[in-house]
DNA sequence: AAAATAGTGTCTTTCAGACAGTATTAA
DNA sequence: TTAATACTGTCTGAAAGACACTATTTT
């Protein structure tokens, strides 16, 4: 909009406006981060991408670039990475992304938390299908699905309270069960403040789906009772007992409806065929899917 | 774009320069809004200020200001906001704030929000006990508390727990049922889109002080469980049971911690002396106080 | 005395979790 | 056949809400 001199007015206008100025202050950026969740093969991913120049150089970050001015709001913004960075700006891109929940996260401002300048970064949280990994040759290039449990959420960036984000009792000690690969390797550590990103992404994926039909969002159009099972599952990172659960997903109002049809084949190691569901319309699960072994407040 | 002429080049380009030099794009504003909210004489109230200039010259806005690059997180530049327009920076206010519930609502950076410029905003959410009235002399001499029931809200299409902005832009329909002044009165009409930001807040503050306990963050140190519940029924607007909100309350454990003492008169119109409470080392109420009439799921 | 209020007891309903049990399918 | 799994039935305990009741204080 204004990008130059501010139009003209009346002098106590033009003061005003000079208030406004960006100029007359150290510059901020803007920038949109994304905490893209997927399930596969009953785990948990985000999506990262590589960082091709300093700082970090070589180190995996959450997708994201900069709010592009006067052009886009925040969510816009969010849609636009996630779209590039997915490889799915293709042209499937409105059917795929239609499906993609996308709320905002946080908003992190910690004067050091970008060594360049000050950055202020907004994050957004995905819920997304299974995707194809992102394609070679589009901006895409460098990114990928990581399992995150072979991420390091720890933050070290040790700032105050930077930008905290809501409620969260960020565990921060040394967990243990979080960080370490299946396979043993050492976990990644991811650029910036992103560890706590995605941390506080993790935090309110885990929250959410609790009392929000959210959890299908993981999962294609039509499914079965235990694979949404099994999304929780994922995200809580805890068994759910079987039966329980079935009785008590079919018992909240408008959080699954039946397609009458069933699927083609029983379990891979046996067991009859599920039937199928999709979303319903409720967009709160009342009453709430609890979570289980809530080891109660912390203090 | 940028209001003069466009850069020519892909967004990739585009993209590549700005990770050299940020100020290769239109510049964005980052300022910081708090929504306080107190409880006075049974109501919630909200701390506005008065606007001095355009645009919106003379309407109510929430307080705010720019962040102050390089210098201050997002926390503290609303903590200062704060501090600011109510007059606390004077010696008490280490003491006073120390007190004062702050959290982060969520960011909002529609890029015509603001006429003059693209103005990104985030907003903070404070829960403070009854302070004294922002006094003249100071920062804070348009500042005033204002009963939210006076205020023209607009009901929005988020999501109720929903953190932060919802990705759908509101349909910004007009309902009659908040904005109501008990005086009869014409609702305030606040500046900017903070009708929307305040909306917010009292969604997150009628959802927080269900699992957590903050609703003590209106209270003085002290109190008892009938101020307490004085508190939900003015932030939910409803009248609860006192019996069972008085046994609920005990029962959560961690929530209050008796002071062994009791008022020195009885209510104001009879009745026996209350039991002193302060708060307990809880930071998550379990279970949690459930709202009674949740209309169930909306669609 | 009358009215209002703090705090407790009790009953009913709902719901989460444990567990058992049946039917269906893959190996 | 064996093992795994989808789904259903039943019991127990926790907790919310309705209501009644006592005790204490103000007007």
């Amino acid at each position: 909009m204004t990008g130059e001199q501010p139009h003209s007015g009346t002098a106590a206008e033009l003061a005003w406006l000079a208030s406004y100025d960006p100029r007359a202050y150290t510059p901020v950026a803007v920038t949109v981060d994304v905490v893209a969740l997927t399930l596969r093969h009953g785990h948990l991913y985000v999506l990262l991408v590589e960082r091709a120049a300093p700082p970090y150089q070589g180190s995996w970050a959450l997708p994201g670039g900069f709010l592009r001015a006067g052009e886009e709001g925040l969510a816009e913004a969010a849609a636009r990475e996630l779209a590039e960075e997915t490889g799915l700006h293709a042209a499937d891109a409105e059917a795929a992304l239609s499906r993609i929940h996308l709320e905002q996260l946080g908003t992190y401002g910690a004067p050091d938390r970008d060594p360049r300048m000050h950055v202020v970064s907004v994050a957004y949280l995905a819920f997304a299908p299974d995707l194809p990994d992102p394609q070679a040759g589009s901006d895409a290039a460098s990114a990928a699905w990581h399992p995150v449990t072979g991420l390091d959420l720890r933050p070290h960036t040790g700032h105050p309270q930077a930008a905290g984000v809501p409620v969260d009792t960020h565990g921060g000690g040394v967990d243990g069960h979080t960080g370490l690969r299946p396979d043993g390797a050492a976990p990644i550590t991811l650029a910036f403040d992103h560890a706590r990103i995605l941390a506080d992404g993790l935090d309110r994926a885990r929250a959410k789906i609790e009392y929000s039909p959210l959890a299908t969002a993981f999962l294609q159009h039509d499914f079965t009772i235990p694979e949404l099972r099994a999304v929780y599952e994922a995200v809580w990172a805890e068994k759910l007992h079987p039966g329980n659960f079935h009785r008590k997903v079919l018992s909240v109002p408008g959080f699954v409806e039946s397609t009458g049809t069933t699927t083609e084949r029983g379990g891979a190691r046996g067991g009859p065929r599920a039937r199928n569901y999709c979303a319903g319309d409720a967009q709160l699960l009342h009453p709430a899917l609890l979570r289980p072994t809530r080891e109660d407040e912390i203090h």
